[in-house]
DNA sequence: ATTATTTGGTTTACAATATAAACTTATTTA
DNA sequence: TAAATAAGTTTATATTGTAAACCAAATAAT
């Protein structure tokens, strides 16, 4: 009847981070920060929430002398991601 | 950028629930049960939020000697919903 | 030069949620 | 009349989501 909705992209900050990065490719922190008005301690929970479960690559560097996390999402990321969405149409 | 999801649907057994209310009218809660495949108790408690919000109307009747909760969608509800579907657009 | 402020985060503490287990009350069935 | 089933509700627990507090480094102000 109803798919069940993967808990880990059913949360507006997380599902809004994986829409981001689905169509950007690539995202900095400060970028994701902006874009989805969440605060920094929330957004950093979430991103290694995604991380963990292999749905982003998380990469720390350097732009200039001050730190940049960069994300990307992964291929079980992007899958997921449909998934959800397809799981989704079920409800409408 | 990303709209609001409301908190009261973004959940998987609530949102099936008035899913399903938004095209029946009315349903009783064991047939919400039984289409949900949610247990009785996690059914009671996510009801009751939705009556507490306005989103559905339930009726506490008898069926013979049986007793026999109805749940009704109300335009309140009828409209967080299509709200809510609005909103998700914005993440896809 | 030292102090204060900003930047880019992480950790932690708390509040809210979701969920199932346990319970209740009434009704059949054995 | 005892056991089982039905239809829920209450309550306890585990999981989440979130922001406040914190930290380290860089820049700006005095």
């Amino acid at each position: 009847m109803f798919k069940d909705l993967d808990p880990l992209l059913h949360s507006q900050l997380r599902l809004s981070v994986v829409s981001l990065l689905v169509s950007l490719e690539e995202a900095d922190f400060v970028f994701l920060r902006e874009k989805t008005s969440s605060t920094a301690g929330n957004l950093s929970v979430q991103l290694d929430k995604l991380s963990e479960a292999g749905y982003i690559e998380i990469q720390k560097g350097y732009s200039g002398k001050r730190p940049r996390t960069t994300c990307r999402i992964t291929e079980t990321g992007r899958q997921a991601f449909e998934d959800y969405v397809e799981a989704l149409k079920s409800y409408f």
